[in-house]
DNA sequence: CTGAAAGCGCTTACAG
DNA sequence: CTGAAAGCGCTTACAG
């Protein structure tokens, strides 16, 4: 059992540094909030006798008059799963927190299972008042979040760029360009039958990876380049991996859409027996650590999602104080060299290999 | 560029239901805030009226009077990478929001990469009001959050139990269970030389597990089990795994402090060309999805995070509620068999196996 | 059982 | 350039 202690010497107000200073309080918030028209020497002693006595101006008394909160809000609708196998989410979020901290702001962060409390978490935070504005991500085909975040009058800033109207400054990150030089590289080596391991086609990062992935196998002349659609877990990684390999002609080459699904599939070619990258070439999506630490070390697309988080954070501030703000195009994704490919097995006349 | 739409229609406050309602303001805080005292048909009346005007009490103003923010906070002091390879993390927030979500409160996470902007990041959550209590997580040797939550008065709630004096609740899980159960399992397989790779020493949690291990290894008789210290990163596991390769004599079981480092040293063994487990057995510690899917899967030890989130929710609702609340112990850790643990290789007089 | 009033700690027109 | 006052939307003693 615990009691709390609750002794502390009482926090000064502004009517106590109004009345050290001799000035009205209302002089006092003038200074603070670096309005024009106050005495040069009556601001230095406003904020001399400021600092003297500790005072912070309470945030909860200028919400409640100005109806800012200083905080801003990121809704993560994923299975607890899918979350925690995902990279991008905490490297995002402390991008954001370096530029919210050095700003006194704060994240309030949600993590709701399905598109119903994703719902409710937004209507919430925007009834409440709790948030100035909010991070659009993991963005959904047709996503609702657009229409929401106008109907809610909430300032937002979205991850890549929709697929619906929206009037939402975006922060995008290219990573069609990083595909592309996955491709190229694999068809330099001798790829000609590459496959596709997509994500969740209900978002819009997935397709993006999927439909490059497709354009660029196209212009290398490639032909009947499949694509197995799954969910971005490590699971369908695998279940995806073992029906390509079921497939005929099977390809020599899989580009996954993230570092978790090829992780998986090297399992599952390990377990087969086929040896990367002499049998089988393999590329991840995303740079994570873990890609470069497994065997072979991954041959992956990486991006900063950190630096995304950063530009997010100043994108939404910026619309949020000056009621717009730019979109932002972040340097693309790249393709960063691992053991994972290699030119593909010498083609025999009825295929040599054998799968169990 | 975008400009932020800002046209609604009032919100209604507490003034226009008392209005409708024909009673005092003060009466319609009473009914909603289940004050005994208001006779049952009034109470009626106001909430019918507060319902057909979809009145919600203002959370901001609420802040103001009562000093109270039902808001809880996080805050994580790791480096994004180390972040991204954390499985606990994310469970962990989903298992607080369940909580949290029917109450209509918020979780406000801050993401620090050391101890000055841990302390600045806590001390700043305090000064704003910005949340009504806290939860420490990755507890720390001699942790300085004890002390801190106390100058605060700042309730808080501790994962796992300090090594100072503490008046503050603990949510705890046992995960000393486990690593015996791998232990017992390892050594009814006939291994004698079992190695551990520990975490970041300073986190008590790393400390447990290792202390665990010896008294383990120790109660079976087992002499010299080394452990190597290293950071839970697999960056850290790899290099870990290298020097107990090159040790002699060289282990023939290893049991990794996480998932990742165990997934790194899957990787390890596999460049070194020593099939697991043939040649070496593996636990890892977590559970996480990604140990089903690598190669051969990862016998290791499964703790329930999102269990925890929630516990640790509800523990300190309940300290700030009550201003008390009793310590919770959480169902242990437990032993999750994969393919990764069999018999150790048989031995040969002078060591048949060859470590390039 | 209910009402009128003060107070939480700021901001912001409005006068001077 | 500065002060006095109202207001943000609640809660909470204090009277009746």
């Amino acid at each position: 059992l615990t009691i709390i202690g609750t002794s502390r010497r009482p926090v000064p107000t502004i009517n106590d540094v109004a009345r050290k200073a001799g000035v009205s309080k209302g002089l006092v918030s003038f200074v603070i909030n670096n309005r024009p028209g106050v005495a040069p020497k009556t601001r230095e002693r406003v904020l001399q006798v400021a600092s003297e006595m500790g005072w912070r101006p309470s945030v909860t008394a200028r919400m409640l008059s100005t109806r800012k909160t200083f905080a801003l809000g990121l809704v993560m609708r994923r299975a607890p799963q899918i979350l925690a196998a995902d990279p991008f989410f905490p490297a995002f979020m402390a991008g954001v927190e370096s530029v919210l901290a050095e700003e006194n702001r704060v994240l309030v962060l949600s993590v709701v299972p399905d598109a119903p409390s994703e719902e409710r978490a937004y209507r919430s935070l925007a009834a409440d008042h709790r948030v100035d504005g909010i991070f659009v991500t993991d963005l959904r085909h047709l996503d609702r979040r657009i229409e929401l975040a106008a109907e809610l009058a909430l300032p937002a800033v979205t991850l890549g760029r929709p697929d619906v109207p929206t009037t939402l400054p975006a922060v995008d990150l290219d990573d069609t360009h990083g595909i592309e030089e996955a491709i190229r590289h694999l068809v330099a080596l001798g790829h000609r039958r590459i496959a596709h391991v997509t994500g969740d086609l209900e978002l819009l990062h997935a397709r993006r990876r999927r439909d490059s992935f497709r354009r660029a196998t196209r212009a290398a002349g490639l032909e009947a380049c499949p694509t197995v659609s799954t969910d971005f877990s490590a699971a369908g990684g695998a279940a995806a991996t073992s029906r390509l390999l079921t497939s005929d002609p099977a390809p020599t080459a899989i580009v996954y859409a993230n570092d978790p699904m090829a992780i998986a599939g090297l399992g599952v070619l390990a377990k087969h027996g086929l040896p990367v990258p002499r049998e089988m070439s393999v590329v991840g999506f995303d740079g994570t650590e873990m890609a470069r630490y497994v065997y072979p070390a991954l041959t992956t697309i990486e991006a900063d999602a950190e630096l995304w988080g950063a530009a997010a954070a100043r994108t939404l501030l910026t619309l949020i104080t000056e009621g717009q703000s730019p979109d932002v195009v972040l340097p693309p994704a790249r393709l960063v060299l691992g053991d994972s490919t290699a030119p593909p097995p010498t083609a025999h006349p009825d295929s040599s290999r054998s799968h169990p």
